[in-house]
DNA sequence: CTTTCACTAGACCAAATAGTCTAAAAATAA
DNA sequence: TTATTTTTAGACTATTTGGTCTAGTGAAAG
């Protein structure tokens, strides 16, 4: 016997990695087909068209995965200067992360611009990752870690966008190296705001 | 009388445009023949293939359009700190640039995983880039305005993927506002490495 | 003037694309 | 079991894609 769904749950796992390496445009219903080994009309029967696929899929696996690779909750026992430290140190284990980039930004790159519907969702789960980050800053505030001259709203997004910028480069530049000095950098930065010197 | 190769120059125009907007995939040889009112005919007698077109279009318009937008050559008379600020002041001239992002960054996102010509192409653009960097902020050091401790070559990737991060962000997002705060933290941190404090 | 050659023009082609349709199979309910 | 619904299967279609081909045109060289 089947698993419920079983053919649904294959189409958005393909989906994501197919188009996660590929893109949106690059990306044929043919090949994820192929690869997914599932017939046209079991696709066209869960999903109404290749964009309704892909909405799904965003929903259903980029965004989860994106809060598996950028883990921003606060834990009681740590700093919250030690906590960025760990967030950064969970992203090195991920190696598509660094090899491939963000599967968010990437296909907000390719089609925020184009797509209405697209936008919407990837801009939402953008502010929801930079929400999270603001929210970790506002702790360290708070807990007096500290200064409250850091702007959590205006750092969060320059975090973000820092972090997905290098992330995001060719795989032939990037690097573990590149990523780590980079994050140094941002590091620095945030000691700029540091109570404790 | 047809100014010398009109037709070539006008389509490598149009190219540049289309591609900047829609990306690579996204945009058909088609659309840019009918935007460009030229017949396919002409096209193929001045290019070998879509992928030749837009090879030649990277070299003779995105390039020199990058040289454009950033600016990194520095001047006698003004300090390499405030260099930066004219670097930063001259891109949000470029209204393109802050709402559609980097043209270069863009296309290394869609392209450079899945094709080593234009990924070579593109890269070498990015090194070229990184290194004005790295030379604008060597001067600086020489010149005694930083300190020795900042490293020209780890900051300036730095520098690099952190505003095309920011900058090839969903238009949606995009804002000058949001620009600005990204370059006021750069700032901040090369200000770290200031000698005059 | 005439020959030549770079360029234009667009009809045409094969392959790939997203999407449709009908029939059968499998699972579920009665 | 039988009836009903969900899911599978893949042939088929219309459109778009990148790319070819051949005939014509215009400017410049001889």
């Amino acid at each position: 016997m089947k698993a419920k769904n079983s053919t649904r749950e294959k189409l958005l796992d393909i989906t994501f990695e197919e188009i996660y390496i590929h893109g949106y445009s690059a990306t044929s219903i043919g090949s994820i087909l192929t690869k997914a080994s599932v017939p046209k009309g079991s696709m066209y029967h869960h999903f109404d068209s290749k964009k309704s696929l892909v909405l799904a899929m965003i929903k259903e696996r980029l965004c989860p995965k994106m809060d598996i690779f950028f883990d921003f909750t606060p834990q009681e026992d740590i700093s919250i200067y030690q906590s960025f430290k760990n967030t950064f140190a969970n992203m090195t284990k991920h190696t598509l992360l660094i090899t491939h980039g963000c599967p968010l930004y990437r296909l907000m790159v390719e089609l925020s611009a184009s797509d209405k519907e697209f936008d919407i969702l990837l801009s939402l789960k953008y502010k929801d990752m930079t929400q999270g980050v603001e929210k970790l800053l506002q702790v360290g505030i708070d807990r007096g870690e500290f200064s409250s001259e850091l702007n959590p709203q205006t750092f969060a997004p320059f975090f973000i966008t820092s972090v997905w910028g290098v992330l995001s480069l060719a795989p032939s530049l990037s690097s573990p190296k590149l990523f780590l000095s980079h994050i140094k950098y941002i590091l620095l930065l945030l000691d700029n705001y540091s109570t404790q010197k």
